[in-house]
DNA sequence: GCTAGTTTCAAACGAGTGTTTGAATTAGTT
DNA sequence: AACTAATTCAAACACTCGTTTGAAACTAGC
């Protein structure tokens, strides 16, 4: 089982030219998995979308855990690796000052927002299928993304801290729960939009049109003040 | 195929006693399907963990659809009545003044508070399940929350529009999308947790404090000022 | 004590699952 | 051209799945 480095797909002109054999199975997986859920999605369903062997998924991936580890990353790892050389650079940029939290969650948005826009078709199913595995219960891909994501979370963690500096730390790390749970249930939500209202049908389906909207909201409830515990009282004693 | 219409755990003095068969499937179908999904949990799996044999499933429920259907109804449905309730006695108790968010978050986290507390081991896990059910991609399941959770939804855009005036009747539908969204994700999250912080060993899976911090959260985010043409310029015009 | 209705049970059904195998085919190198 | 390594393919393997069946056990009501 050797697989070849090479894998972009091939254009003649503009016009897609079947891919590969592992790169057509990567892209049914992705709009399958995304569409079905993961135990719902068959390889034999994947295979045949992608007009391949069925024995092609094992042969190049190992798996089924394997290829949807291989789906996920694909598009994952560049995309945290964007986040933080994009916060990186505001950090950089600010000097010793404290970036504000419009800028940091705007360094978390920018590199989701350019996966969105660059693979016209595949990239709005990943985010789909990103926001659907991270409330997955299974247990392999709960660590996996665990894994993909510590490194960003910890550098976010302490940006966000930074610019909140008068929040104890364990809040921070609450409220950065919360935005990254927003994130990706607003992004992997298609069909629970239409459960709220009827929206502009231009808007929905619209990612940039959605975190624009998204931003100012997770912005305010960072800098939300501190709950006393009088205010407790005033929340909850009540049944 | 009858369904006896009595189901109340018997309890003889403290120690709980066999329930009847349909509510020992109820019980571990509720757990199992937090722990694993619906796809990934067999009905065998569901019998055996209840002990009973593995057709009283089918004979008692219908289908695997329909038990799961039954899992959820049976806390959603009291739950979000309770929700209503809670709303209109808030409202009469205003008169004809607006609520505040704080007022209405709290009439739509009460009643989850509520089960939590009450069944202490079931409501938890329910509310696991709730949030997980919630970004499960299965037509029927979607299907059957949207119909669960439509008239509530409505009373609640229509008491958040009162109580944003200043906001577009669209841009409050986003926001309650935003809080429905990182409320499930936040209930339904056990691991995610560990993949933020390492936080204080009392406070993780204590719903009720971690209610009183998202609650917060949202209500800031809720009253955020409209974010203008200008201000999207600042944040994503940039690559 | 008998009968009618309800509930349990072991067993099987047919379909679908991920994975493996070993031969056939293709691609690459000398 | 010949040989080797990489890939494709049809077929099968060993299970697990949800559901159904029909007989057995149980529970009222008279």
């Amino acid at each position: 089982m050797a697989i070849s480095a090479i894998q972009k797909p091939i254009r003649i002109s503009e016009v897609a030219v079947e891919a590969d054999t592992k790169s057509r199975i990567l892209d049914a997986a992705e709009e399958l998995f995304m569409e079905h859920g993961f135990e719902a999605t068959s390889l034999r369903l994947i295979t045949t979308a992608a007009a391949v062997n069925l024995a092609a998924a094992n042969y190049h991936f190992g798996s089924k855990e394997e290829l949807f580890q291989a789906v996920l990353t694909r598009r994952l790892d560049p995309m945290n690796q964007d986040r933080m050389q994009l916060l990186t650079n505001y950090e950089t940029a600010a000097g010793n000052k404290a970036l504000t939290c419009e800028v940091i969650i705007s360094a978390m948005f920018i590199p989701a927002l350019k996966l969105a826009r660059d693979h016209e078709q595949g990239g709005k199913n990943f985010l789909r299928l990103l926001g659907r595995a991270y409330a997955d219960p299974a247990p392999f891909i709960r660590e996996f993304l665990s894994n993909q994501y510590a490194e960003m979370i910890a550098r976010y963690r302490a940006a966000f801290a930074r610019a909140l500096p008068h929040l104890p730390r364990e809040e921070v790390s609450w409220r950065l729960h919360f935005v990254m749970g927003a994130l990706s249930y607003t992004l992997a939500g298609t069909d629970a939009l239409k459960m709220i209202a009827q929206f502009h049908p231009e808007e929905v389906n619209n990612d940039e049109l959605l975190l624009k909207r998204l931003a100012p909201f997770l912005a305010a409830g960072l800098r939300a003040p501190l709950a006393q515990a009088s205010d407790a009282h005033q929340w909850f004693q009540e049944t």
